[in-house]
DNA sequence: TGCATATACCAATTATTGATGGATTGAAAA
DNA sequence: TTTTCAATCCATCAATAATTGGTATATGCA
């Protein structure tokens, strides 16, 4: 009997493991990062705004939990999710966080929902009006992440040239702008810079990550 | 800039604190047991085999990050999911570890591989063959349980009472036994039993739980 | 070959969490 | 009202995790 006990807590153990990897805002902020595509430890490290030493070491613990897979290309070693399961998995733990945590409701809010402010929801209607032309689906994220996945239709411009790159848009249509996901800032900054040049801009919240689960 | 930081760093939090409910065995153990429907702090201590503080201070985190709610009624408390998005969390998480993590495999394999053991996978037609009565779905999880939530066509027979009411089972057919998931070790109790009096007895792994995922 | 770069590994420190025992609350039963 | 039972709260101790600095390793380049 002692032993069936043993047996049930290394089960759930092992899935703890996994648990633990959600446990923490920072590998949180690099699974992010990783559902853009592969990275090195030095971009992950600039982009999340973390020691190189500490992202190194919380990547460790991806890798232990077999979450991702590294490969060594030249200097450098790039990291990348180890299935699309993973990319799933954070999706459905930062939506279940949006349904039950008012407090991260409330701080969304400050960041997608800016006077005027829109956020796009109904899906299929935004990929018939992409289709049709009638909207531009615009990804202000960097190029890489870009070619790496986008959403259908969708154009690139990364935030960073897009004040020199407006002329290349449209004035007479509207403007819908993504970047990595709710929590990513790209895109809101992309919306107040494209309304304060006169055009209509619309945040759209989902990342291709967010985009997959929504289809499957 | 300073500020954006911040203000992404509690996001992340936000989503970390979801996260740390499913990084301990115990709390997973009892979020497992949440699954199947609510229960008193006293039920969930013995059926997890952990003191009732402990159990208690568990529950507390659990509460703490809005995943369950609490009911009193007369000198209980009665513990539910707040969301049925608890629960395909929790069978996202353990399906993510089982397919990543091969240590869990392996001792997956102990409890519900005994040999000769089968482990049904094809849900549209063990609902077919059951609704045809070509075999018998059996739950064996406490009657509560079942009378909470069951699998179509099931029929319930808790383990404790099983080897009393053997003869309410035919023996001309195949006996699919199932329990609160597949970390639970009544179905595959339960299988060794039928198959020592001579039943076609098989462990489905699926409890209520993954099986509703599975629906979606 | 030697040097620079990217990243991992190791050790020490601090911060957080888990577990346990004792005291407390709130409802029900005597 | 007093007692009992279920469950929580609080304080403490032990265990674990996060962070940082120092050092080691592997690769590419001069």
């Amino acid at each position: 009997m002692k032993d069936a006990r043993k047996i049930k807590n290394l089960l759930y153990e092992q899935v703890a493991r996994i648990g633990k990897v959600f446990s923490s805002s920072k590998r949180l902020e690099l699974i992010e990062l990783l559902c853009q595509g592969e990275k090195t430890v030095e971009t992950l490290a600039r982009e999340t705004a973390i020691s190189v030493k500490l992202t190194s070491s919380h990547l460790r613990e991806l890798r232990m939990a077999h979450l991702v897979e590294t490969e060594r290309r030249g200097k450098n070693i790039y990291y990348r999710l180890a299935d699309k399961s993973v990319a799933d998995l954070w999706v459905q733990i930062h939506t279940l966080a949006e349904e039950r945590l008012i407090e991260l409701q409330l701080a969304l809010q400050k960041i997608a929902m800016q006077p005027g402010d829109l956020v796009a929801n109904d899906r299929d209607s935004l990929i018939k009006a992409a289709r049709k032309g009638e909207i531009v689906v615009l990804d202000v994220r960097p190029s890489e992440e870009y070619l790496n996945a986008h959403l259908p239709f969708a154009r690139s411009i990364p935030l960073e040239e897009l004040r020199q790159r407006l002329a290349e848009l449209p004035k007479d249509r509207s403007i819908v702008a993504y970047c990595r996901g709710p929590y990513c800032l790209l895109a809101a900054d992309a919306v107040a810079l494209l309304k304060q040049e006169g055009y209509a801009a619309i945040h759209l919240r989902d990342g291709v990550a967010e985009w997959a689960v929504a289809r499957a």
